[in-house]
Order: C-alpha cells, then sequence, then structure tokens
DNA sequence: AGCAAGTGCTTGTATTTTGCAACTGGTTGC
DNA sequence: GCAACCAGTTGCAAAATACAAGCACTTGCT
C-alpha cells in the first residue's frame, strides 16, 4: 500500500515518506545510537509518542526501509534494522546536520561528533559500517510484516 | 519567537524547521522553479492550500530563510527571495532528490532534470547561480517582518 | 512456583494541525 | 467604473498528534 504520492517530483516524493517531524529521528536512531529495540527508540530524548513509533515503523517496513527480525535473546524482543534503502538516506541527515551546525544552536554535546560529518566528509565508510551491522546477508526478516496486514 | 525546540541534535533542529510536508516545498518552488510570487506558488501541482502558504511563509521570513521584498510593477505584489541561509538549503534538497530518483517513481518530466542533480553534482555552479538570482546586494527587504534573530 | 519488571505494542481521549472553501480590502488594466 | 488579480484571513470539518493507561505476554529473581 502507498502512501498517498501529491506530485512526481522527486522532493515531493520524498517527503512524501518522511517529511514529518518523527520519520527522520527514528532513522538517526538506528543510524548513529545504535538503537535497535522499541524501547530504545521510545526513549530517545525527543520522547516520540508511543503510537506515532509504532505507526513509523509500520510504515518503514512497509517502504522496505526497515526490517525486523526476532532477538534470539528474548522472544518477544523485536530487533529493527535498515535495509540498504535505509541507509541510503545517511547522505540526507548529514546535510541536514551540516545545515543545522551552521545555522542552529547544535547541542555542545553533539559538536565533537561534528567533525567526521563535516561537507565533503566521509560518507562512505559510514555506509560501509551501517551495512556491515545491518544488513547480515542471508538474515531474512523473521518476523514478517505481510505488507499491509493489519 | 523561536519555535519549539524538541532537543539539541542537529537533525531535530532542522526538523523543528523544515520536518513538514510543506516547507522544502515552497523553498523547492524558490529554487527550481522560478516562483517568487504568492500565487505562482498555491499554483504548483502539490495545490498548498492557500492558509498553510500564508504560515509557512511567514515562519520563512522569521527564521530568516526567506525575505520579502516589493514589487516595484504592482503596489500588491511581494517578491519572495531566498537568504543565504534558504540557498543553504539546497544541498538537502538535492540529496532527498537523489534518493528519490533511485527508490521512487519520479516523473518522466523530472529525469531529463536528473543529470545535474547527481551524486557528486556541482552544486556550487546552482548555489552561485542562486545568490545571483536571490541576493541582490543592498537590496534589503523592503517589506518588514521584523525577523528576530539572526 | 510466584511475582516484579520488561517486551512491543493497542486503545481512548484531548489537543493541535491541516485541508477546504469562502471571503476581504486593496490595485491594476481596460 | 468594473472585472480580474493581489496577498492574504476566517471559519469549520477532518485528520494527525500527544498523553496516559492498559494488554498479553516473557524473563529474571527468589
Amino acid at each position: 500500500m502507498d502512501e498517498k504520492i501529491r506530485s512526481g517530483c522527486p522532493v515531493s516524493l520524498g517527503l512524501d515518506i518522511f517529511g514529518d517531524r518523527w520519520t527522520l529521528l527514528i532513522i538517526r536512531d538506528l543510524m548513529f545510537s545504535g538503537k535497535r529495540h522499541y524501547r530504545e527508540m521510545l526513549g530517545s530524548e525527543e520522547h516520540i509518542s508511543t503510537n506515532i513509533l509504532a505507526d513509523r515503523l509500520k510504515m518503514l517496513l512497509d517502504e522496505g526501509i526497515v526490517v525486523k527480525t526476532e532477538d534470539p535473546s528474548h522472544k518477544q524482543k523485536a530487533i529493527y534494522s535498515l535495509t540498504e534503502k535505509g541507509i541510503d538516506l545517511l547522505p540526507i541527515l548529514m546535510q541536514i546536520s551540516s545545515w543545522s551546525y551552521k545555522y542552529r544552536p547544535v547541542d555542545e554535546a553533539y559538536v565533537d561528533n561534528a567533525a567526521p560529518y563535516e561537507q565533503g566528509g566521509d560518507w562512505d565508510d559510514l555506509m560501509t559500517e551501517l551495512r556491515k551491522v545491518h544488513l547480515r546477508p542471508g538474515d531474512a526478516p523473521t518476523v514478517s510484516n505481510g505488507p499491509s496486514n493489519t
């Protein structure tokens, strides 16, 4: 089930998916904070509501940006991972960060991390790293989420 | 008059401003479609509502991302221009486009334009061009809207 | 064996934002 | 002097969001 498409413009088509206050923060958690579980993302400092998080994760699964697997250590635990499509969102997050470092009051706690994310940075290394962590080959999703199930 | 800040994270700080369905489309209109007037933006194919457009333009003026000047040709006409801060959003739009070209059903009408926007493209030339068109030196905003920040 | 804490959510409700359509006060061209 | 155009504003319904509980389990501890 595709979300509503407003036009064939590439900017618009991107925003149709992640043009909201929360979606890219979930991606950020997966990419940079090493958060892989629902409760961890709930605990991020922006305090996303549990129903919104559930809704967005469902959408990201539907879109093939994220996959869900079982955690062997706990039958109720789910591990969320980025797909290649999700990892490819990194340059967008990087450019947003870059702009914010220039124009917004970024917290000092983040400034240390700023260097590697600077313009012309080595995103490729970072993406390679993300692929290693998220894209374990042969690791098909074990928690099926039939597109558009209830 | 700062909008609500959820955290000091650079991604979050960016989304606090343009993390919605419409704001970046307005920037796109100013950047790529040569639209400089209210009515022109209203006419874009995504059909933004007039109250939303008015609201977002007000916010963008407050944030110093856009400035408003009088159109000498018509006393009621206003010209909207990007500031440097606004022009610096170009890399974000480019990365969004790039991702959409790869993963979304971009309309054929846009595919011709795709080439110059490809990865590693020469955004600098485009930004130089935008500065020429939007940043006319000594052209201070003639319609004051009391920006409350830098 | 029993219980508290933890798991990914769902449900219900109040508040906020959005979408839609009509309308406003003024300007301009003919 | 009048229709078309200008940048918006206003009012209302619908949708999205935030907040707080609750649910059906599983796990670790005793």
